[in-house]
DNA sequence: CTTGAACTTGACGTTAACGTTAATGGTAAA
DNA sequence: TTTACCATTAACGTTAACGTCAAGTTCAAG
């Protein structure tokens, strides 16, 4: 049992919509740290394809992949001395922080874009109403 | 009256602490279109200034500035045909769409590293406890 | 045991988004 | 008008994030 089942890296890549070029630069940078075979091939746990995830998602919002390496290696080292609980403790936060100021400037974008294409449609029903006077 | 204020190119750089070249740049790929004085140098409007800052926004959240001369470009030029308000109101929900997902991703990522913080501050008050019950 | 697909490590190529430098021209103050 | 700074274009350089190719290795199927 238990035989935590693993991944080639073109099963991944496959899983993932990417390259097997893209995974092998993550681990070259240092984001995935895979097991190898016997004869040297790359094999990738659940806790590696996880960790992948991570990486898409903070890339599709901006984060870089250094920021993104930054923040895996704090929550994926799992501290237990207090010094370091508290350290992580203290930097999540701070990362929190930045999440939540990205949310509130695309929100702000947002309700913008909202206000645009309310102005639009003002327009185009006042189009609409010229139109029919004519008529 | 009206004297519709100019910036110069440094005036704009230092504003919004980034280089020239960077600006010379964004004009060279049709994000800008400054005036010119006599001699040939830029001059910015306050409309480019605002333009500048919706190209900031759009780059910390991690659209390219391809993307977003497409969407300075939708809301700039001030569709009045019908057929072109009609299909700049269609784009723009499009895009209002794409934010919003983008948002709502964001949510999710701060939720699960709000999780990890919780966990974290859980193990660090054991420790304490445990800390305790040995005094 | 062979074959072919999948894998390996280099190493060089590419694109976006600028940085940097050179050679030159414009401008405001003394 | 000269000084000092700010501007111009053109061109080559740089970095991140991969793409692509070559030359060889491992693995699974028959």
């Amino acid at each position: 049992m238990s035989q935590t089942e693993m991944y080639s890296i073109s099963e991944l890549a496959r899983h993932f919509e990417i390259t097997t070029r893209t995974i092998r630069y993550y681990e070259e940078i240092g984001l995935l740290t895979p097991h190898r075979s016997e004869g040297g091939q790359r094999l990738f746990s659940k806790k590696e394809k996880a960790r992948l995830q991570l990486v898409f998602r903070g890339k599709k919002y901006g984060f870089s992949l250094d920021e993104i390496r930054d923040m895996i290696q704090l929550f994926d080292q799992d501290p237990s001395g207090r010094q370091q609980l508290e350290r992580t403790i203290q930097y999540g936060k701070e990362k929190i922080e930045e999440v939540s100021s990205r949310i509130e400037d695309l929100i702000q974008i947002r309700s913008e874009m909202e206000q645009y294409i309310v102005d639009f449609q003002k327009k185009l029903s006042e189009l609409e109403r010229d139109k029919d006077e004519y008529a």
